[in-house]
DNA sequence: AGCCAGGCTCTCG
DNA sequence: CGAGAGCATGGC
């Protein structure tokens, strides 16, 4: 069955220019493609695809989520999407504060004026931001998305549609029980397998509850808490906090890329280490994971022409 | 062909 | 403790 919600947003938000990134996306998984971005999220035990359209301006922004499930789908079912539709797309998140705090920073101050309404795309769960973010350790971005889609594909529920079959992400429970050698199949090292089968694990019986961090005030307190569990350090837990928690206080400052980006726009392309990365990152107060990300897009804007 | 890539843990001295 | 090895695979 199909309905149809209007989502309310919090101006400014560019919807085609914060879906953007996931052009590149896998059809069955998650993709943005002629002003379209859809995804599988899971409603309690069901399978819904939500396909999210802008209907609004950046400055009356609203948002279209068009949700088809096998199964059917309640008023109830319909509040839960909503909230994560919205959460998907930040959608209550206010920018202007941000704006306002780093008009000082020239550079920042440009490249925002730019990218206005530009948001994070969250991910849907913490679990999956965290499990992505441990595939995504050490090796490039090219060979992790290859072992994120086999995990996905392997694990996953799978939903079919008449426009076609549709992937879930693993649930903590689909992969806690599952053999290491299976996620080795994916691609993964043996270690990272055990951190994932592990930590799925913790999750399934309730001995660690992801979604509660955030409720967090203090971003260094999930982070510590984090970095208390094997398989995650600070730069994993940091990664998690800004693509799955909506908190974008902290940000990997060792983080290989991201030191590349911020000397592009800061020291001339040169080399910097993590130290001068989170001394010139300073500048951005409380929105250093926010900053780092329109400098990231900002990059790959530039790239593409 | 190697060598590196948005880290982390374990093992030695 | 600090330094160093090992890990998986795709791309250059």
């Amino acid at each position: 069955m199909t309905r149809i919600l209007t989502l309310k947003c919090v101006p400014p938000f560019d919807f085609d220019l914060s879906l953007r990134l996931f052009s590149g996306g896998d059809r069955q998984i998650r993709k943005y493609e002629e002003g379209k971005f859809w995804q599988v999220v899971r409603i309690d035990r069901k399978l819904v695809l939500v396909t999210l359209e802008a209907l609004g301006t950046v400055d009356k922004p609203e948002v279209s989520a068009r949700l088809e499930s096998v199964q059917m789908l309640s008023a109830n079912d319909d509040q839960k999407t909503r909230q994560l539709a919205c959460a998907l797309i930040d959608a209550d998140f206010d920018l202007e504060p941000f704006y306002t705090d780093v008009k000082k920073d020239r550079i920042m101050a440009d490249i925002v004026h730019k990218l206005g309404g530009l948001k994070i795309p969250s991910a849907v769960t913490v679990f999956e931001a965290l499990i992505d973010s441990i595939i995504e350790q050490q090796i490039s971005l090219n060979v992790a998305h290859v072992l994120q889609t086999n995990l996905i594909r392997t694990f996953g529920d799978s939903l079919s549609l008449d426009t076609g079959v549709y992937y879930g992400y693993p649930t903590p429970q689909e992969l806690a029980s599952t053999r290491i050698e299976k996620i080795r199949k994916c691609g993964l090292s043996t270690r990272k397998a055990e951190y994932i089968r592990d930590i799925s694990r913790m999750v399934a019986e309730r001995k660690l509850n992801l979604e509660a961090f955030k409720r967090y005030k203090d971003v260094n307190k999930i982070i510590e808490e984090l970095d208390e569990i094997k398989g995650i350090g600070i730069w994993t837990a940091e990664l998690t906090i800004v693509r799955g928690m909506q908190k974008y206080e902290a940000i990997p400052a060792d983080d290989l890329g991201l030191r590349r980006t911020i000397s592009h726009f800061y020291c001339k392309d040169r080399k910097i280490t993590g130290d001068e990365a989170r001394r010139i990152a300073e500048k951005w107060g409380k929105w250093k994971g926010l900053a780092s990300f329109y400098l990231i897009v900002a990059d790959m804007l530039e790239q593409d022409r």
